[in-house]
DNA sequence: CTGAAAGCGCTTACAG
DNA sequence: CTGAAAGCGCTTACAG
């Protein structure tokens, strides 16, 4: 039998209601008392158990991890990292992750993830685009959630996003910098918000050095509704290098793409990056180990999780906070590519 | 609140003993009983607590998944997917798996995950290789785990492991009657039981088809201690390339080391698979997009993950079973590199 | 076939 | 500053 709160008591001749006190650092125990306590602890190596002090205290100690399986079965690792980033950062405390993914055609009527339905969790984070109806379960139900990457227009929920903005108007200027002339633009879901502020920081840092005078970039644009990917790299490539006269710089939507962008141009005959320049967005580990290695906008996902994390707690632990955005800065990283 | 078995009981008309009998399918309960206290559950929606089960069980309902961070920090996923296989399987039991990762200098005494000092697990999978420190700790506390795809010489223990000499020797098989001459075997980590393995069926299809009548085959192979890569691949494609008379065919350990091997030769100007073929192992998702398309040895991490699962509820649900090992068969997949 | 009761190991007002 | 006691929601012998 492992050693519990009564023989702590025992040991330390108090009643459990102490030792329970010092181990939740809670009211006024005697100095004295508590390091006798202490001590008697540490060398039988109590741990509580935490399926009593769930019990006792109405708490799960978990927290769900949803991703959408497409987003985690990609080549890509961006979740995953995030997810790694966050169950670090939950080390120190005594809450534990549960990963979860969720399939594509979600109905929250049957596909909700177990935890959901059986109330084993005390909130959740949701990790890049989601399924709406998951979200309107989450909040229709009070359950404490941020969303990490993503957003919805028409309400703000409690959020982590990157600062996308940003990261690509200091990629187009810094390609503007360097001599680029006719900067294009590839990518996916456009509706995502993500997207949609990479895509606003190119217009306006095009805007902002007059690059797009007559509307002139408009060609060079490369836009769709559907999951980003390698084949709308390719696809993207194909159209918009066979305007004239033909683009010195692809922006792509992120890594993913530009890989597919990278492949087409070479299979073009054409050179990285002299004759075009390329820059994804996001920086996942196989960006390295391109050829040419791809130049990017990284954005430390270890942050990221670590930030979710702390947000939902304040969330769990602060019901009525209203919504809050927490913004990660990104960074531009030039390598071979551009 | 939420409703608790003392409601069902109550509207039921019956003790809460009862309740929990039909709630564990356990003991005599009249069908008319069951069947109302049944219906009763389903309309309330009532869900036993997972913490009050826990302690009243002294069961954690939690199981471990540990990888090394080197190997899910890797570009290919094996191991996150296995991860999901194992999670998928989960979903039909009241388990859930705690996912960490634990780091390369690993030392029990400080960096054990916390579920395991606090003994918030019944059980433990253990996703390649893993520090034996870890292993040893785990025998020693009596800790039910399972090896997944690792093992150690000496002692067997609980493991599932993919059919690595087969699947080594059909794709060695496939080379040699598609006309390849001279193959070459590149890889990391040499005494990982599977590349162990991965190598005894390379060799021993070079015999049973007098590929190596006098050990001519010897200077294709090249083989290292370090983690397998890209970096092997290269300089492992290197070596062997400038072999006279050059090899016509290169059997890798993995993928990962594949694509090295793959960009390696493509950069000397020679073509795949014309002038030498290339195959891997593991089928991971990126393999299908390299160009030319890498040709590997398929195995089900889905499968693999529910097998750990299920092998280890056998272990955790019956502690003095004999220590088994469970072998997933592999399959040779043909794609355009050999 | 079913109920009363003890127990799992904690936390938390409430006294004092 | 500390203890006695109730309670969290289950399971499980034990009676009957």
């Amino acid at each position: 039998m492992a050693v519990t709160i009564k023989d702590i008591a025992q040991m330390a001749g108090v009643s459990i209601s102490t030792v329970s006190l010092v181990l939740n650092q809670k009211g006024y125990v005697a100095p004295e008392t508590r390091r006798k306590i202490l001590g008697i602890i540490e060398e039988l190596n109590y741990k509580p158990l935490h399926s009593a002090r769930q019990l006792a205290t109405r708490k799960t100690g978990n927290i769900g991890y949803i991703v959408w399986d497409s987003h985690f079965s990609e080549v890509e690792q961006f979740y995953s990292h995030i997810f790694l980033g966050m169950e670090y950062a939950v080390r120190g405390s005594d809450y534990y992750i549960l990963l979860t993914t969720v399939k594509s055609q979600f109905d929250p009527k049957t596909d909700l993830p177990r935890y959901l339905k059986n109330n084993d969790v005390d909130g959740v984070a949701l990790a890049g685009r989601v399924p709406h109806s998951l979200i309107q379960h989450l909040d229709e139900q009070m359950i404490p959630f941020v969303l990490i990457d993503y957003g919805l227009s028409g309400k703000s929920y409690n959020s982590i996003i990157l600062d996308n903005f940003n990261g690509a108007y200091a990629a187009i200027r810094t390609l503007i910098q360097s001599g680029r002339k006719r900067i294009g633009f590839i990518g996916g879901t456009s509706f995502h918000p993500s997207i949609k502020e990479r895509f606003r920081g190119y217009k306006e840092a095009l805007e902002d050095f007059d690059l797009n005078s007559n509307g002139d970039a408009d060609k060079y644009i490369y836009l769709e509704k559907t999951e980003t990917s390698r084949l709308i790299g390719e696809n993207g490539a194909e159209i918009i290098l066979s305007q004239q006269p033909r683009p010195d710089a692809i922006f792509c939507c992120n890594d993913t793409t530009a890989f597919g962008v990278m492949s087409k141009i070479q299979s073009l005959g054409l050179r990285i990056p002299d004759d075009v320049a390329v820059v994804g967005f996001d920086d996942i580990p196989q960006s390295e180990f391109q050829s040419p290695r791809l130049s990017t906008v990284r954005v430390s996902k270890f942050t990221i999780g670590r930030e979710a994390y702390i947000l939902l707690r304040e969330i769990i632990d602060n019901p009525n906070l209203p919504a809050q955005t927490r913004t990660i800065s990104v960074e531009f990283v030039q390598r071979e590519s551009s």
